[in-house]
DNA sequence: CCGCTGCTGTGGTCTAACCACACTGTAAGC
DNA sequence: GCTTACAGTGTGGTTAGACCACAGCAGCGG
């Protein structure tokens, strides 16, 4: 077993124990190196890992932001992995979308419909409709469009879901931005997500999961067929 | 940005122009820091981070197994993940069952009659009767289901949905090895689930995807009721 | 009372050295 | 000629030690 495989190992232990949980502090680097009789090298290798996990942060100086503290953010962790094997092309975008239509269904079917995140999906909407008054980009619009379907899927109450929902969303944030520009009108494309967004949501305040399920296939589906899925994998 | 976030982000630039493709060989580390005008460390945080991602694997001495090889294993990545935050207490062992009936029965519903990884999974179901008979531990067993399970998986054909079932799995391996004793009677428990895995195959394989994708939910939600889901936390 | 200034502890980076490992080529021995 | 032993080479693995930038804090001087 490799040194810094020791460390983390030690610290992941401390995470189930209960003797480190999120909020807590690392000892400092110089400090567990010579807790566990290793480099300070090795030490920094397992956090580089941990924070590429999604699970520290490390922040120089002193004071609250300061030093190597647990925190949690699945989302980054499975983003940043799912980015990188799609960049080796071993993972399909078309595998990619499925499987969000899948995710996303499920979250809307099973969302329910007095969540607390609805309010904050309506919100949202509006935020959406005023960028389209305004004639902002595209980009804009997709920045508030990634936040209503995260918000959907908080609804359902899953956190797992919820994780991999925003990590399959960020591994082709840069793909969906390419998009638009095979888009042959995009105002016209903007409204109409927008009406479908607002179904989208009535139908899980009416309680009609099935249909809310539904809408929200038809919807990603949708986009990515008129937009034109695999056609961007040559530029 | 700090200095490995630079090589991570020219690896990642090399993988998606396609000068670096799986089975490829990342410079050597000294070179690579030479090319970069970074140090040998923080190439080495980055080559840390890719392993973790399941993008690389180093190996010393020389040879076709040494030097670092860009590899894709997405399964690796995002199973250490949801396993780090599983220790963090931040996600919920319900909404990981919950999430694998999910994604097992979407696949199953999928799956085609004639997948050729249908056949291992049988080959799979005959080894676990052969477990069984030999009155193996409970661990043999489940390493078989894991198996059998993936090959499921695999069956549906999304690569995505593949990396994330196995995640999962083995995200939870280790709790799910500790719930079998809590089991009031193994054998009868095994016997049970090899003649479900059996009738989902057979539905597969009759083209009712329908009727698997029931049929697994119910066995694995089966499975997690019976041995009681939650009641180790304390363990 | 305010503002500056140095001290302290944090992570970030770099250099230089040594180790273990696995192959490769060469030379010695048969 | 063949086999064997061994030194050479290049790889990642690990370590020690130094220096930097940063942010807070205490103490000092105004």
């Amino acid at each position: 077993m490799r040194t810094h495989q020791l460390v983390l190992h030690w610290i992941e232990g401390q995470l189930s124990e209960g003797k480190l949980a999120v909020g807590g502090r690392l000892p400092a680097e110089r400090t567990l190196a010579e807790q566990l009789k290793v480099s300070r090298t090795s030490v920094r290798e397992a956090i580089r890992i941990l924070e590429a996990m999604g699970v520290a942060r490390a922040g120089v100086g002193s004071g609250p932001e300061a030093g190597t503290v647990v925190i949690s953010d699945p989302t980054a962790a499975l983003g940043s992995a799912l980015r990188l094997h799609v960049a080796t092309q071993h993972l399909p975008v078309s595998d990619i979308v499925e499987t969000r239509v899948l995710l996303e269904s499920w979250a809307a079917a099973r969302a329910k419909a007095d969540a607390p995140e609805l309010e904050q999906a309506a919100a949202l909407l509006d935020e959406m409709d005023a960028v389209g008054r305004a004639h902002k980009t595209a980009d804009d619009f997709l920045a508030l469009d990634v936040r209503f379907h995260l918000a959907l899927a908080d609804a359902a109450g899953n956190a797992v879901v919820s994780a991999m929902m925003g990590s399959l969303r960020e591994s082709i944030q840069g793909y969906a931005a390419r998009l638009t520009g095979h888009l042959p009108d995009w105002d016209a494309t903007a409204a109409r997500l927008g009406a479908e967004h607002r179904e989208i949501l009535a139908a899980i305040r009416n309680g009609d999961g099935e249909r809310a399920a539904k809408l929200v296939a038809a919807h990603i589906e949708g986009y990515y067929r008129e937009a034109g899925v695999g056609r961007t994998a040559e530029a």
